[in-house]
DNA sequence: GCCAACGTTGGC
DNA sequence: GCCAACGTTGGC
């Protein structure tokens, strides 16, 4: 099992566009250290899904349930494959967000790459990470999706 | 809107 | 292969 996180603009896509389509085809990605992400992740893998630039933050948690394949939405069919997609569904949302600027101001999270890669879309966790910001979403009332 | 970080492109 | 220019991301 292993642990991600992925961005997205919630103006673009957001959590709520998420819960509303039920599954995702996470795709666009265009970047290379993202795309090699991408292909590491496994079904049932779970991902903290965080909104980027409007209230950044975590704000649910989805799982894999497709591993990775060619990026249709990539133009050129005809080439050899080069961007990839994987497929989400979303598991719960946190009972409250887990703020960039909390994540920020909590040591044992220094070494998270959200803050030292900051542009990086989708990216590892580690699994003490993970337990912890999902432990940091679940006070009050447990979401749902 | 501004700026820092950083990835990509293209000239040489 | 190096590096400057440029574009994009994302925080504030």
């Amino acid at each position: 099992m292993n642990y991600w996180l992925v961005k997205s603009e919630p103006d673009t896509y957001g959590w709520h566009h998420f819960t509303k389509q039920g599954r995702a085809v996470w795709d666009g990605v265009r970047n290379y250290q993202a795309r090699n992400n991408l292909r590491l992740m496994q079904l049932g893998d779970q991902v903290l899904f965080y909104h980027s630039i409007l209230n950044p933050g975590v704000v649910g948690l989805a799982t894999v349930v497709r591993e990775s394949y060619p990026d249709p939405t990539f133009p050129d069919a005809s080439a050899p494959a080069r961007w990839f997609v994987v497929e989400l569904e979303p598991v719960m949302a946190l009972a409250k967000p887990v703020t960039l600027a909390q994540i920020k101001a909590e040591p044992m999270l220094a070494a998270i790459g959200l803050i030292k890669q900051s542009r990086l879309s989708v990216m590892p966790i580690r699994p003490d990470e993970f337990e912890l910001i999902l432990k940091m979403g679940m006070t009050g009332e447990a979401g749902s999706v």
